[in-house]
DNA sequence: GCCAACGTTGGC
DNA sequence: GCCAACGTTGGC
């Protein structure tokens, strides 16, 4: 199966790139939608690509790379009344959540905001460039995710 | 803080 | 099963 790409949201304020750099790898849990989780249940393998888009920041944009570094596995936090993603009607022994591990790969010492994705026309058709797409995890093309890096690589030398 | 977009819930 | 109401996401 040939690796796949992808394009994760993550509020900075509650995870960030640089959070994950901290950590090496980290559980991506709390995803709530049942779209989003398909694609990490179904389609995620270790090794996919991953851009990590920092959503409700200043500006929002994709401030790094990541990859798959674990398939697919039940997210505990859905069974735990203290998380603030605990979710009542889920049953431990048939769980509804799952979560993917992502680790850490690299960090663009700029991000690139969503205006600059929007305007270059190698990535017309890209999801995170349509209006009202609020879906959380989305599947990304290769020729898209490679453009994304080099306009990363790109700013990050200044 | 505003509000458009969109997913979910619940009455019928 | 329809759809209005409601809650959340997320850009601006």
């Amino acid at each position: 199966m040939a690796k796949k790409y992808w394009l994760m949201k993550s509020e900075p304020d509650a995870f960030s790139i640089e959070d994950l750099e901290k950590k090496g790898s980290e559980p991506w849990d709390g995803i709530r939608n049942y779209q989003a989780r398909n694609f990490m249940r179904d389609d995620m393998k270790v090794g996919d690509g991953v851009l990590f888009y920092h959503s409700n920041s200043k500006p929002s944009g994709v401030a790094g790379v990541a990859r798959v570094c674990k398939e697919a596995y039940p997210d505990h936090t859905a069974w735990d009344p203290d998380s603030h993603y605990f979710d009542p009607k889920c049953d431990p022994k048939n769980p509804t959540w799952m979560m993917v591990d992502l680790e850490f790969v690299e960090r663009f010492s700029v991000a690139v905001p969503l205006n600059e994705l929007k305007e270059n026309p190698k990535l017309e058709g890209m999801m995170v460039t349509k209006r009202g797409m609020r879906l959380s995890i989305q599947p990304v093309e290769k020729k898209h995710f490679d453009e994304v890096l080099r306009m990363g690589r790109k700013r990050s030398k200044g």
